[in-house]
DNA sequence: TAATATTGTATCGTTGTGATACAATAAATC
DNA sequence: GATTTATTGTATCACAACGATACAATATTA
């Protein structure tokens, strides 16, 4: 069994961690046209459930959430951040947790820690989806990327509602900050950029005044051309520039 | 000591409620053209902080969050939201707060559990200040109102800091909810609203145009005017009005 | 009755945005 | 190599939103 190694933290560092409190991370990508979330599969069920983790005693909760970030992506410095705390007593039914464990030959009693109420803290990560291999890590534990819009059927405990509650602080997110540009890689048409809003407002939006939008903010670098996009007219290639953006009052709308 | 009982129940009560982790509520009012936060004097000091309790058991964080601005203000239906969850390790210097204790009497072993790390999660609460008659609980706790932009030099922990992150999130509901209306008594005039906004915005607004732009939402309701307010023309008095709030399409506004 | 302070509203110019149009052009097709 | 095609970059028009200013209305005071 794959997972032993984790679940052996799991089941055996109770001490180390702080009791009763958890975080969950809804990592955002982007990658044709859609806006995806890694998600993990646990062993012999259907069922899919956001990457996790406790906290160290000794640790903060943006150092524990990088930590675990770093676990499941290999990706070390994104851009995370707290969205929600989920606190209801009865977001996690241990009878579903303690089969699942089962399923995955880890056979927990019922008054195991793990099954205890827990309260989560959820955070999401935006990641640029051309840097993640498929983390060896990944493979273990049969994780995938799944369109926010195309999700599978069987997602355990809460998590559906965490999902929810990410998108619709991302939308938020897209009124107040530049932080959206960490889903793009380092180099973008203008028709990406659009499709990445289109994709997180699930809305169509007017080509034209989107692009004249985003050049009037004046935060992006016009590089050459892309050629072989096909029969028509050559599109820029952009780039994000964050010291345009700060020279441009954007310096608060990004990164914090 | 007045505080005993309360003090008694965090000293005994600690299997009932969730290790570790706490609430505190940043209480704003708004009075006499400044926005206020309700704070608490511990005995014997001149050090303040925010009311805060701990989350029973079987209780949700929104339940455990209404209980203690229940018995804080004796509102038990008001607008209350979390806003951001604190959990650096550091965030509470266990020898303050020991020295706080026993400033009042109460000395408790330095492994005390109230004395190890607890994440908190801040809540803001928008009350309307002249609803709240002087709490025998508060008179008590020696709690007061406290202008946001002119708090007492020594305050608790960090609850400066959570303070701070309250007054941000509460600029950001102003864009996206009509909540603020729950820091308003009744009825109201116009102008009294406008220095709600010019207080929690910390900037003044050009009196003309708030008055458009209000009156263009369609959620105020004319009433009479208000007489006897001075030597000029008498204002309107408003009354905030869900109904047409709603029928605006600011029903996902207000009240989640 | 006149003066005063404040309120309610109108107006002007500027900016931002939705909608549409059109020229430019890289690759595919003939 | 000329033509076609799909897409891009930009211009334009109408309208809404907003900052700034002006002014008439009016409840109280003098």
């Amino acid at each position: 069994m794959e997972h032993t190694t984790e679940y052996k933290d799991l089941v055996n560092q109770k001490q180390d961690f702080l009791p009763g409190i958890s975080i969950d991370c809804v990592i955002f990508g982007f990658h044709e046209n859609q806006l995806k979330v890694l998600l993990i599969k646990f062993g012999n069920t259907q069922i899919y459930s956001l990457p996790g983790g406790f906290i160290y005693k000794e640790e903060s909760l943006d150092e524990a959430a990088n930590r675990i970030l770093d676990h499941r992506t290999g990706i070390e410095d994104t851009y995370l951040e707290q969205f929600y705390i989920f606190g209801d007593p009865k977001r996690v039914n241990p009878e579903e947790h303690r089969w699942i464990m089962q399923k995955n030959g880890i056979d927990l009693p019922s008054d195991h820690f793990l099954f205890n109420r827990h309260i989560t803290v959820g955070y999401y990560a935006l990641v640029d989806f051309t840097k993640i291999q498929p983390h060896s890590y990944l493979n273990h534990e049969e994780s995938g990327w799944f369109d926010i819009y195309d999700l599978p059927e069987t997602i355990a405990f809460d998590h559906r509602e965490i999902l929810t509650k990410a998108l619709d602080s991302l939308r938020l997110l897209l009124d107040h900050k530049l932080a959206v540009f960490n889903l793009m890689p380092e180099t973008f048409t203008m028709g990406e950029l659009q499709s990445l809003y289109e994709t997180i407002l699930n809305k169509k939006l007017l080509r034209a005044n989107f692009q004249r939008k985003m050049l009037s903010l004046g935060i992006l670098e016009r590089l050459d051309k892309k050629w072989g996009g096909g029969a028509h007219k050559a599109p820029y290639l952009y780039r994000f520039d964050s010291q345009k953006a700060e020279a441009n009052k954007f310096s608060n709308q990004f990164e914090e």
